[in-house]
Order: structure tokens, then sequence, then C-alpha cells
DNA sequence: CCGTATCCTTCGCGATACTG
DNA sequence: CAGTATCGCGAAGGATACGG
């Protein structure tokens, strides 16, 4: 967190909506190409592909073809990915947890007057 | 994160670098504007305005202002800010933590043939 | 010192069409 | 089915200048 820590830059990688609902899916089980898109709602098909390649390169998700026709892809945390879903996997719960309190608070916020 | 879950709303608001390193930043202690820049280096003045502006609005920080001169402005955790520090402050310690093992996959990512 | 307002650039991300 | 390529929009974010 700090000014020069050069930790900062893995911080933006997995600070990231993308990444936290990948990892998250991911930490349930290996999962399809296919399947990773519905489960994650809402992302385009290049996206999911950008994104499962920035994680492959940063070593939490390996990729396994398989050489098939029609073809088949699966994903898997590695190790790492592993340790990754727990502070991630936590921000998930925190999410579902909170989210009415959340909502009270916008709800609020926007109500007063805009003075 | 489930498909049609609203929760997916607030997970993106708080799955984000910026709103991360500003509440692991807060979860310290209280603190001012300018500080809040200097400690969450390389962010400009607008964005940090932007985001701590939508923190007040979700409830995570309190506002206080001084009416002095020169103005100055303190920011802080709320309750529920505070509750949500916690897996941030986790997040922010897998950075650092992880960091080196991150570098070496993405370098040995990046050094093997473009095949 | 702490904002707000404006402008402009960059990039995330979705849509679509096409390959093995 | 999985992935790539291209295009384009809109949001994120930086720089600057100004006001209380």
């Amino acid at each position: 967190m700090l000014a020069t820590c050069p930790s900062r830059t893995s911080l933006a990688r997995i600070a990231n909506k993308w990444t936290a609902m990948i990892v998250i899916a991911l930490s349930e089980r290996r999962m399809r190409f296919g399947e990773l898109r519905t489960r994650v709602a809402g992302i385009s098909g290049k996206v999911l592909t950008d994104t499962l390649r920035d994680l492959e390169r940063d070593g939490i998700v390996t990729r396994i073809a398989f050489a098939e026709m029609p073809p088949r892809v699966e994903y898997e945390l590695t190790a790492l990915g592993r340790t990754l879903s727990e502070p991630l996997g936590a921000l998930g719960l925190w999410a579902e947890q909170y989210f009415d309190q959340v909502q009270e608070a916008r709800d609020a916020f926007d109500a007063r007057p805009t003075t």
C-alpha cells in the first residue's frame, strides 16, 4: 500500500471485480470456459478470455486444454490461487452480507437535499 | 456472485484498487484529505474526491469538515467501513506477501516461447 | 487546503464476425 | 466450444485552472 511499494501492482490486479468473481467461482471447483461464462454472469467472452490469461500469467489459475473436437478447456486455481481465494471469498461474503446496509446508506444519501 | 444477485453491484464497488487502498489507509486511523492523497500514492485529486464521495454515499466513510481557514477535512471509517476493512486488509496483506511469487510467475510466463 | 469544473486521453468492456 | 480479431462506445482517470 505504501507509496512506492511494488505490491501495489499486484493489488491493482486482484482488486478488480472480474478477478474477484472468477476466483470465487473457481474456488468452488475446477470449471470449463463456458461454465465460467455462465457463473460470472454479464461477462463477455473477450473479457473472460483476457482476464483468465492474465490470471494464468500471474500464476493464479492453470489452463488445461484437451485435444478434442469440439474443444474443451478447463481452468483451475493453482496453489497460489487457492491462497488468494480466501481473502477474495471474504470480500464476496461481505458484499452479500452488508449489501442491504450499503443500499440503505445510498438511498439515504440520495434522498437528502442537494444543498 | 450468482447471476442475478444484487450484491454484485456492491462487490463491483469494493473490488476496486482505489477503494481498497483508501479503506486500508483509513483503517489505520482517521486522516485528512491531503494525507490520504500522499498515502495512496499516484491518485489524482479528482479521483480521490470522487471515490471518497462514493464511499460516503455507500456509508463506508464519514466526511468531517471543519469551518476553518484554511479548510480542513478529515475522513474516517464508519462502523460499516470497519467491517469492510478486514477483508480488504487481508487482500492487501496477500498482495504484499505473495507479490514475489506473482512476479516470478509473470517472468516465467513472459519468458516462454511464443508458440 | 480542499474542493469543483472542464477538457482530454486512455482503457475497460461489450458486440459481432470469423477460425480450428 | 473455445478463442482471436476488430470495432466502438462509455467510463475511468489525469492535468489544469479556478473558488471558498
